[in-house]
RNA sequence: GCCGGUUUAGCUCAGCAGGUAGAGCAAGCGGCUGUUAACCGCUAGGCCGUAGGUUCAAGUCCUACAACCGGCGCCA
């Protein structure tokens, strides 16, 4: 009958008889009186848990940071400020104790050591809050593909359609290292192996949606996704969710309102039941940031063509490393102009040159750009990638040839336009970017609970 | 992968022009106080990232490597 933390402090009642289990934040010893702070992880606040010394004598010396406990007691208004009530501990029951070396500190610590510490970081409050917050944003995910009848789709984490060209793929395989087969030409006999040709880790599970988007209709993927890029940055992990709805019959535009209607929706769900650690993120990670969200939250988000961004960018190409012209892509520092300088907010970048985005987009009108979209965000720039689906048959084939792909890989995506072929549209969101920017953390590896990035899978 | 920075006590850092290590917090002990990042005193704690080199002498200078941080590239 250990009732969570949230709860007692929520709907507890002064003179209830309670229990409460959790792992000690800090204490403090007054004469008569010992306090605890009692965290169970169910909400950023402590429980103050109070002792009477005299009572305790024996046992008081052992409750160190860290150590769990049960204490049973009535829970009484508090006569100090700083909490409504707390529970005055008749009872303290150790169920594991601490020794001196336990690594978390009632201090602050540094986010590059907890990370050396994954396995107890999660009691740390930052962390409590980011993945509380983390689970609030997945949950809401759900809630908003469900709710407007899309279908949740498993696409596969194991993959041997090398279709998309997303990045450097991780191998999967069970040869033995020491004795990889070759064949007579002295090329990797992937034929021998456990799928009988190359698998990889999934970088996308677009081309899987596209099937059932045009069987079931709209549907939408979250899944771990992989990329084996060494990439070095405060946002980009190895391993990291993405969301990727894909919509039947829709174009560009029906896209784009789906995505931001998403967008916004993450962000209202955070802001109404973020509580505790999203004031937390406001007041300790970034200054400002629920007034920021509320502002996002309520207004359309811009909209710009690659060209009409382009022209703009090239008004100020003295302030830019590598100066803007039209068929390059967009620099880092360009799409911060963008979203931070020009428009201060979430930016949808539409219509990029064709020869720059994959194969799969669209072509336009125009013949030079396809119908993609990305949405950038300030800090932590492309949080959405996507585009209008090419199609039509013939159109699809030209460019898998002009870009020097095989055909024949392709087979299956494209009989999804030989027979009964929908204009259709999807996009791939960046989970772990949505939660940083929902929490303001700068480094994406901090959250996310294991991060795997080059150099890093411990845990 | 590229550019820059960092690496000294459990943690966060200081160490000036080369002369064999210091603070705050944490820990242990004691004191004070319905305390809330509590406070005060004392104690203990360091092959100064790794491997070479220069020098009478290297935490301090040089080289290589590694990890981490920031920026860039790749992207979500």
């Amino acid at each position: 009958m250990t009732i969570r933390i949230k709860e007692i402090l929520e709907n507890g009642k002064v003179g209830e008889l309670i229990s409460a289990s959790g792992w000690i934040r800090t204490r403090r010893d007054s004469k008569t009186v010992t306090f605890i702070e009692l965290n169970d992880g169910s909400c950023f606040k402590n429980l103050q848990v109070t002792l009477d010394a005299s009572n305790h004598s024996e046992i008081l010396s052992a409750l160190g940071t860290g150590t769990s406990v049960t204490v049973m007691g009535n829970l009484v208004q508090s006569p100090a400020a700083g909490q409504a009530v707390e529970l005055a501990g008749d009872t303290v029951k150790i169920i594991g104790s601490v020794e001196s070396d336990y690594p978390l500190q009632k201090k602050r610590h540094s986010f590059e050591f907890l990370r050396e510490i994954a396995h107890l970081r999660p009691r740390a409050n930052t962390f409590g809050a980011v993945f509380r917050m983390r689970n609030i944003l997945s949950f809401a995910v759900h809630e908003f593909f469900q709710s407007r009848g899309y279908v949740y789709l498993n696409s596969p984490i194991i993959t041997t359609s090398d279709c998309e060209g997303a990045g450097e793929m991780f191998r999967v395989s069970c040869f033995d290292p020491e004795k990889i087969p070759r064949n007579d030409k002295n090329e990797i006999d992937w034929s021998r192996d456990f799928f009988g040709k190359a698998a990889s880790l999934t970088v996308s599970g677009q081309l899987e949606a596209e099937i059932f988007a045009t069987s079931l209709g709209n549907c939408y993927t979250f899944g771990p996704t992989f990329r084996a890029e060494n990439s070095n940055t405060s946002r980009h992990l190895a391993e990291f969710w993405m969301i990727e709805p894909e919509i039947a019959f829709a174009d560009l535009k029906e896209d784009m309102n789906v995505a931001e209607d998403f967008v916004r929706y993450l962000f209202k769900a955070a802001l109404s039941r973020g509580g505790d650690d999203l004031d937390f993120f406001d007041d300790r990670i970034e200054k400002g940031l629920k007034a920021n969200l509320e502002r996002l939250a309520d207004a359309p988000f811009e909209r710009i063509t690659y060209t009409d961004a382009m022209t703009e960018l090239e008004k100020h190409a003295d302030s830019f490393e590598f100066k803007p012209s039209w068929g390059i892509d967009l620099q880092s520092e360009h799409e911060r102009f963008i979203t931070e300088k020009i428009f201060n907010g979430p930016v949808f970048v539409t219509d990029y040159p064709k020869d720059i985005k994959a194969f799969y987009m669209r072509l336009n009108e125009d013949e030079k750009t396809v119908a993609a979209m990305d949405l950038l965000m300030p800090r932590v720039g492309e949080i959405i990638g996507g585009s209008q689906r090419e199609e039509r048959y013939n159109v699809l084939v030209d460019k898998i040839k002009t870009m020097g792909l095989n055909i024949e890989d392709y087979w299956w995506y494209l009989d999804l336009r030989k027979y009964g072929t929908i204009p259709h549209a999807g996009f791939g969101l960046g989970f772990e970017r949505m939660v940083q920017f929902v929490t303001g953390m700068s480094n994406i590896r901090d959250v996310i609970p294991f991060p795997r990035a080059p150099k890093l899978a411990d845990f």
